[in-house]
DNA sequence: GCAATTCTCGTAGGGTATACGAGAATTGGC
DNA sequence: GCCAATTCTCGTATACCCTACGAGAATTGC
């Protein structure tokens, strides 16, 4: 099997795109029709769009309609919703405000790790539907290897080994961004449903007494009986209380992660 | 504003699928044309679906086609499909053979939440498509509950206190579903893409050279250096340094959990 | 046997992505 | 100045998706 190289398969034209690689008209000479769009103002209206009314508000109709212009013309600029999907992802990454090799940044490791952790919740605020679109294969844009670099060498500020410094890295971005995301959700959901978490829960408290065995659920009745006093009636439900577990994971990571130093 | 209560909102409609309580036929008398299919069927063969070409493929045509039904006739057992979604989550995450309260276990803490993470890891690999399904808001049936209550009673016999103990297993499940999850997807993408994931890195890997600035990522370029004598040749993107960092980050968070005990 | 009830499912409407191809706009070369 | 080559624009059509509606089929109680 041939792997695609350099030439012109659909990574590689991907890849022009997230890097802003001008592979067409500013290389050959300038002849035909002038674009009325520019791949930024795409990429930009698509992010608007998801961030207001969510990820399905960003359809190629409704992305051209904001733009004023046919739908099929975004076919011009981007060749399918995957890349412009990519796009829009490494567009947001690199918002975080990361500081690169040589910029100032906080004294020590762990204050370090928290600026990740702070811009990251913020930058997940800003786009909640991040959190839905997979990022396994991740769009190997700037905005990516930016946030790999930062944690990378967080790690080696606090004296990891590479390939541990590595696996530190992965872990905490792995919680992080589970985390943040999932806070993210939340919000999203909270505000798209006008329904709070709370009243969410509440709604589903009044059926638990229906439906929930004491005797299945020991120790969650303990959770619950202790935790009943101090305004959390619905244990993890909660902003708080969600706030704190992830606050408390982080630490407790970065105290083991510390300890292998 | 009133909330809905036990009589029928959405949301007691939603539980009492869950849970499997028959509102309808078996408490009224037997009347009227009799059902062709039972609810654990469509649940099923929509799991089936999911599992084999993807959550795409679980849609309410596919699986009325593979249960030979007009599309329709699902909606008389489901009110829609965000509820039959609802219902493939509980169902699976009730697969997990957790022990209840009373049953056998292992013997220390740690192992125990070794076997969630098992558990959890070998579901997501049968069900990569859970990974892609939002958790904010969970289905509150017996899957979920039961869940909670294994990882909560593991943390007590680590002998936290009940709030810490809630904290501390909201953190580990954060972590290892995210990790699981992301796993299972990457699995499934190779599958389904018939793509490696080396494959994958390598494809633009070729690309690098291209646009990777190694003045603006040296500690990348240092763990590369450093890793490129083992064979993970493309960092991060190999499956062996994936569990690796998977391992690691749960023993350190497990490591940072135990100190605060 | 008929009425009440329940399940079945075809049709239709509104949403999505995108392949295709016709037409408009622009410019280089003659 | 004109034409051909090139590039962008976008209407139409196809193939999916979910689901509201309502007509008809099946079953049972009375």
């Amino acid at each position: 099997m041939t792997v695609q190289h350099s030439g012109g398969g659909p990574a590689a034209r991907t890849l022009a795109l997230l890097w802003r690689k001008q592979t067409q008209r500013a290389a050959t000479k300038a002849r035909g029709r002038k674009p009325t769009l520019q791949l930024d103002t795409v990429v930009d209206t698509a992010v608007a769009l998801a961030d207001e009314r969510g990820i399905a508000a960003a359809s190629m109709g409704n992305v051209a309609k904001a733009l004023g212009v046919g739908t099929m013309t975004l076919y011009t600029y981007v060749p399918s919703k995957e890349e412009l999907l990519d796009l829009m992802v490494d567009q947001v990454l690199l918002e975080r405000g990361l500081p690169g090799p040589g910029e100032d940044r906080p004294a020590n490791w762990r204050a370090q790790v928290g600026l990740y952790s702070d811009e990251t919740r913020a930058m997940y605020s800003r786009h909640p539907w991040l959190a839905r679109v997979s990022t396994i294969r991740p769009p190997i844009g700037p905005g990516m290897l930016a946030a790999r670099e930062y944690l990378l060498s967080t790690m080696f500020a606090l004296g990891l080994p590479p390939a541990r410094a590595n696996l530190a890295a992965l872990a905490i971005a792995t919680y992080v961004d589970s985390a943040a995301g999932g806070e993210a959700e939340s919000d999203l959901i909270e505000r798209s449903t006008g329904q709070t978490h709370d009243a969410w829960w509440h709604e589903r408290g009044d059926l638990w007494e229906h439906y929930f065995d004491v005797d299945r659920y020991p120790t969650m009745t303990a959770v619950w009986n202790d935790g009943a006093g101090d305004g959390s009636a619905y244990g993890d439900g909660t902003r708080e209380v969600t706030a704190e577990a992830y606050r408390y994971g982080l630490d407790r990571l970065l105290d083991g992660i510390a300890a292998t130093a």
